[in-house]
DNA sequence: TATGAATGAGTCTTCATTCAT
DNA sequence: TATGAATGAAGACTCATTCAT
């Protein structure tokens, strides 16, 4: 079965450049890094890949897809405003706990020029992780249990605090795990977001 | 006055270095564009600093220490829990739409490993902004205005929706001005924080 | 046949690289002049070796060997202790002659610093000549045709004065054809090293 | 005083130049760290000396005189053919073991290349050297005490073999004091010189 | 004479990428 | 598809020397 040791191989590339990212960077990354630290050889290596950024870019892609199925898969399902906000803020600490590395590449990332350059794919990809998110939240706007509010607000209101908490960790600049910050942050995010007629906790 | 013309020259390469860095980034500005804009000499550049990464460091140090001065400064002698939060948001969001260039290279530099790895004196620089700005809000966490929370997540709950925000903005995921959002973020981070014992429409 | 083109491929940046050397140094050769002569690329070069330090080293331990193999080729299957001593000095001044260029090479290089940090190799090279050359004499040693000394002093007095008549020559400090001090100085050293109870004109 | 203030910064700077011209080579020593270990600005060193190779020059030169007085002034006044010899092995050895760090710079420096380009001035002083030992010699060669050879080999049979336990010690391939090996190599040197009608215990 | 900031040509070296086998 | 030697443009950085103060 060639296509399986094709993609076993390819793996190994993505994880020996993950951690080489991660240890000094992208840039400073060399091919050579990679090629020693996956076993894999030069030639290889562009066979499967292009170039190094788009092992970079590849990497970006596939964790953040990952991050979103994640998210949106804790989202799916709950019953009232307060436990899906609860819901999506756990998982984000409990992606960034779980795999800090990964989440550090792409916080990075996040910002960096790489992905703005290469971004065509994966705008889309954000895009319709918004979409599916806003879809979750919704039914609850609509039914005035959270608040009105443009669109773009509600992932600064949800995420922002988590993601905030957890590139402080990530830098190291707290020590304390980000899972213990869900039950304060669920619960300010709460508050921030619960609409008006809503009863002091919550609808549940 | 020698003391005034190796400043000057100095101010000359940093300036010179900014528009390159962020015009198309640290990774990608060489020494020769930097010598260019600057009209110094490689060598005159390598006297006042011992490499570019120095440059790109120096730079996000007094950017950073630029920033944290005009949110302290917005901050200072503010009557109410609220107006102080207001204060805060307000002042992140306006320095990034006033500035963006500047607010994306911080934004950047600030998750690189460049700066961790450099990071001893810039992370005093971190910590002393943290509790000055924790200092205007523990009069009115004591008073109960604000309620009671681990020390970090103040910041989480006050600067991450605004950071969210602006992030999402400068990378053009988001074309509305930062600034309007000052109002909605405001009141949910006031929601978020405000002492159970306190009105709805705050203390003032 | 890779292995034959990668050795080819060596040698012609080796033999340039000497040539290079010999004309004006190690110290102002640059590496885009054996690039040059050689027809090799920068990044083959480097391929091949990390430094232009390491092309010298190596020319220098190739250098040491074979004249450490010809003056054993010269001092092997003498059957008196004069003969082996006149063989010994006559073949220093003859690689000396013919060899002129190399020789001084070797020569600066001997007491250069850069032989001394890499030496560990080459530091074995040598004792095994030593060792060697020593064996050599042993047996007229112990059969008392040559004088009993410190065991380092035997090469000082047949190895010397050689070596001080062709430093002389090499610095054109003194035009004779060195191959013309054979004679003297290998009676010279015969004399010095002779055991006392040997006749005026050796056992021979 | 002027003029002794000038000197005394012209040594520091010799001084200093020696020790890192041993520690790494001429070739590696940079201005900057001759400029420091001294503690002369840039300047002041140029005014001195008009570049960093003459600051070497001027180092061997010196030093090479200092060796040649000394060798010289040992010689002086010997009654006999054979004390003169051991008087000129047993100063080699001695400078060597007193001055060991400016002997490795004097034996590195006398076949470098920078002193053959510069070496006009330098050249006169060995000529004259040479001259005045050999005006030394000559009254035992006359009187037959010494054999007859081709002037430059007194040197290479008297001091060759010296310089070559020194050179062997200086680079630490032999750990034993040169100086223990006056006896034997002075001894060495007078039979390969003696005159044939001179006793085996030479004529005093 | 002293100082040390400024100069800038010159080098070494790196490293993403190609390509013959 | 795999391999790894070869490529060479590109860059960071050095350092002897100059010169204004």
């Amino acid at each position: 079965m060639r296509r399986a040791a094709t993609e076993q191989r390819r793996r190994e590339i993505l994880d020996a450049a993950l951690k080489c990212f991660l240890t000094h960077g992208v840039r400073d990354t060399t091919l050579e890094e990679i090629r020693e630290l996956s076993s894999a050889s030069t030639g290889s290596i562009y066979h499967q890949f292009g170039s190094k950024d788009e092992i970079a870019f590849a990497l970006f892609v596939e964790g953040m897809r990952d991050y979103h199925d994640r998210v949106l898969a804790a989202a799916a399902g709950k019953r009232t405003a307060r436990t899906l906000i609860r819901a999506i803020i756990a998982a984000h600490l409990r992606i960034t706990a779980e795999e800090p590395e990964l989440s550090l590449y792409l916080t990075q990332m996040g910002t960096a020029d790489e992905v703005g350059e290469i971004a065509a794919e994966y705008r889309e990809a954000g895009d319709s992780f918004a979409r599916d998110l806003y879809a979750a939240l919704k039914p609850f706007i609509d039914a005035g249990e959270i608040v009105a509010l443009p669109q773009e607000l509600y992932f600064s209101l949800i995420i922002g605090p988590a993601a905030h908490r957890c590139r402080s960790w990530l830098r190291g600049r707290s020590a304390a795990d980000p899972r213990t910050a869900a039950e304060p942050l669920a619960e300010a995010a709460w508050r921030s977001l619960r609409g008006l007629g809503t009863t002091d906790r919550g609808s549940d």
